[in-house]
RNA sequence: GAGUGCGUAGUUCAGCUUGGAUAGAACGACAGUUUGCGGAACUGUAGGUCGAGGGUUCAAAUCCCUUCGCACUCGCCA
């Protein structure tokens, strides 16, 4: 190489199709001076004595408008050698797919990572955005595993919001009353705060308009109609500003600035007149729907003062101060939790740990750290108690050195703004009991890593926690917090929203789904004349069979697209089978296990390593073993770029090879008895990954359909 | 006004970190395969100015700049 002048030979890689060789170069990268052509000449001159090429040819690229002259070296290698080199290889992959290992790795042994996911508000039941979250973060937890981590999978319980104290206040009239929940209780409680909502809402903009207070609970039309006139004056007011502003040409970018400021301010003002109408019609149709739970509930709210009943509630909560009222809160999130408790599990889905928001405040961490915080630089003081945090670019640059971070690794990289840590009365506000729970999570399981599965919009107030962390000290903890962000899903032609109780719960989505799963296996089943199971176990069976199928068809679809992409869940595309990859996945292990048995009964052969590799050199099994040893490559990435969809693809794409595999090559009619062991040990091979892969996807695999 | 993400076939997406040959799948459309090792299958065909424009390069879907479209975020809700 040395008298070419070439030092570094650039990486092998492969041509697009096997009949141009096993290997290429791209020879443009070996020299600048040289014609690339002539160079390339001379250079397949001396490399085609190498004894095991039979040829090497140069091929130049440029018919095409675009890439041209790109001039490549295809090497081919003489049959012998690449018949050994192939037979070595199958030897080898065999013995590390059969083994017991396969699929597990060893990189981070010893290191312990945090998967918090899901995270819903416990006051109404978890609807197919929550479950995208669930799913991402349960199939990440065990992608990592893989790697080996010991993952804990922690659950951020909201329970301190306004939202669940006005629920809690609805609940606790309805418990008085004896009622009781006739359905699941996180849908029960769905309603019930659907309704609080309402009634709160009404009340506080009815004070806030001076509207007629004799019915508090409820918005009518004609108070729709006052707010409208009331707030359309002042949009006029504000045109006649924008007006002026435009008309100034005095100082252009203060002009900009105005304007720029008014528009928005119109803009809320539309916005608040949307939501006073939604009010209203919303009230109505949650009394036509739920009119029981609807009545009672107002009967009682009338007697009372509901905004102040709930700040009550949720003071004493807050501070730890009633223990009825803190019983109460318990009561209700837990009961609601184990209703999240019961969806999930049907879909694969449990948790180590779920951490309180009230029980973090109550440590009294968050107070503490406002108050070492108040003596920082970056502290802005504001109105009363109230202080901001602020992000000086000195100091970024700083944080960023000392972690170690490139401009490209911050999901952020203009300025930053402020993040308001407490209210005027000096109460914590989320964000500084969110960098209390940050180092309450990293403490209790002395965590590596933590990985916060967490919808985009949070992007801003996630980076924004990591500076207070880094400047109080935990430099780890600002290093190795992660968010781990994925767009949300919408539903065709549905709206979803829990202020309306309107949408689609992941209880559905699974139950649907399992009901289409059983025609769609009756159907098949009068097809191939078998009969339906008759007894018990034949039941059982069935029913085991259903469930791990409907895992794969409701799971897949919501992890087989990179997290950042938002998804529009298509309900009657999901259930169609031939449409949704997850069955295809689990039709594939079934059937190779179909395979294995068959030839286990009819010829009494186990799958074994001891094959002759010869029968598996072909290029389709080639094809397949390097598949299957990819996996590693592919759990690694999706690890460093926060996409399990890269798993799910992997799974796939085996499944597509192994079908088409199949129809060829014919294992139990093979020609002879070693190629059949031969066969019946890829077959083994493909199994083998299949299960792997459905199972770090979260989905137990079916051995029969 | 600022920031972030996305834009690739009729549809849903992969490929972009690290530039390299004919831009890959799936669904849908069309045409085939079956006396079966499980048809929830397989084989094939048609379908693309990679949002637009410019730059860097021997070479750009990929890197840089500009621009358009969509979505989200930007101090007292959690």
């Amino acid at each position: 190489m040395n008298e070419f002048g070439i030092e570094n030979l650039p990486p092998f890689q492969n041509p697009p199709s096997p009949d141009l060789g096993e290997l290429s170069i791209v020879v443009n990268k070996l020299t600048k001076d040289q014609d690339i052509e002539a160079f390339a000449k001379s250079l397949s001159f001396e490399l085609v004595t190498i004894e095991e090429l039979s040829s090497v040819d140069i091929l130049k690229t440029g018919d095409k408008k675009k890439k041209q002259g790109i001039v490549f070296l295809n090497f081919k290698i003489k049959s012998s050698v690449k018949k050994q080199l192939r037979s070595d290889f199958v030897s080898g992959a065999l013995v590390k797919i059969l083994s017991k290992n396969y699929g597990h790795f060893t990189d981070h042994n010893g290191n312990v990572a945090i998967v918090e996911h899901t995270s819903a508000n416990p006051i109404s039941p978890i609807h197919v955005g929550n479950l995208r979250n669930s799913v991402h973060g349960d199939t990440f937890a065990r992608i990592l595993e893989r790697t080996g981590y010991k993952v804990f999978r922690h659950f951020y319980v909201n329970d301190l919001g306004l939202q669940v104290a006005f629920t809690v206040v609805g609940y606790e009239i309805l418990r008085s009353k004896h009622i009781r929940p006739d359905i699941k209780i996180d849908h029960w409680v769905g309603k019930i705060y659907a309704i609080m909502n309402n009634f709160y809402y009404s009340q506080t903009t009815k004070v806030k308009y001076n509207l007629s207070a004799n019915d508090l609970y409820f918005l009518s039309s004609k108070d729709v109609i006052i707010v409208e006139k009331r707030l359309s004056s002042d949009i006029k007011k504000l045109r006649e500003d924008q007006r002026v502003a435009e008309q100034d040409q005095s100082v252009p970018k203060s002009k900009k600035k105005t304007l720029r400021d008014i528009s928005i301010k119109i803009q809320k003002i539309l916005d608040q007149i949307d939501e006073v109408s939604k009010l209203n019609s919303t009230g109505i149709d949650l009394r036509t729907r739920f009119p029981q739970i609807y009545s009672s509930l107002i009967i009682e709210v009338k007697s009372f003062d509901l905004t102040e009943k709930t700040r009550m509630y949720l003071k004493n909560f807050s501070q730890d101060t009633d223990e009825r009222i803190v019983e109460l809160f318990y009561e209700v999130v837990n009961w609601v939790l184990e209703g999240f408790m019961t969806t999930l599990r049907k879909f694969n889905i449990e948790f180590d740990q779920f951490d309180y928001e009230s029980k973090v405040t109550h440590s009294g961490l968050p107070d503490e750290l406002i108050l070492k915080l108040r003596q920082s630089p970056n502290i802005k003081k504001v109105e009363g108690k109230a202080i901001r945090y602020s992000y000086p670019p000195e100091a970024m640059k700083e944080f960023r050195q000392n972690l170690g971070f490139t401009k490209n690794d911050l999901p952020i990289k203009g300025h930053i703004p402020e993040l308001q840590l407490t209210r005027t009365d000096g109460t914590a506000l989320y964000a500084a009991k969110d960098i209390g729970y940050s180092i309450t999570k990293f403490e209790s399981r002395n965590a590596d890593v933590v990985y916060n599965v967490i919808s985009v919009e949070q992007t801003l107030p996630q980076f924004q926690l990591l500076l207070p962390l880094y400047e109080l000290g935990y430099k780890n903890i600002a290093k190795n917090m992660k968010h781990y962000s994925y767009e949300n899903v919408e539903l065709r032609g549905r709206i979803m929203s829990g202020r309306l109780a309107l949408y689609v719960t992941a209880d559905e989505y699974f139950d649907e789904t399992f009901i289409r799963s059983r025609m769609a296996k009756r159907k098949s089943e009068v097809e191939r004349n078998i009969a339906p199971p008759s007894d018990h176990d034949g039941w059982r069976e069935d029913n085991d069979i259903l469930l791990k199928v409907t895992q794969a068809t409701t799971r897949f679809p919501l992890i087989e697209t990179s997290p950042k992409k938002r998804i529009v869940l298509d309900l009657d595309r999901e259930l169609d089978f031939r449409r949704n990859s997850g069955p295809f996945v689990q039709y594939a292990h079934a059937r190779a296990c179909g395979i294995i048995e068959k030839i286990l009964s009819e010829k009494g052969f186990i799958p074994n390593v001891a094959v002759n590799p010869v029968d598996l050199i072909d290029d389709d099994s080639i094809f397949i073993l390097t598949h299957l040893l990819n996996l590693k490559v592919r759990i690694d990435k999706a690890v460093n770029q926060l996409d399990p969809s890269i798993i799910a693809s992997w799974c796939f794409e085996l499944a597509t090879k192994f079908m088409s595999y199949y129809e060829k090559y014919p294992v139990l009619n093979a020609e002879n008895e070693l190629q059949l062991k031969a066969r019946l040990g890829l077959i083994e091979a493909v199994r083998i990954g299949l299960a792997n892969g459905l199972s770090i996807l979260g989905i137990n695999p079916t051995n029969k359909l």
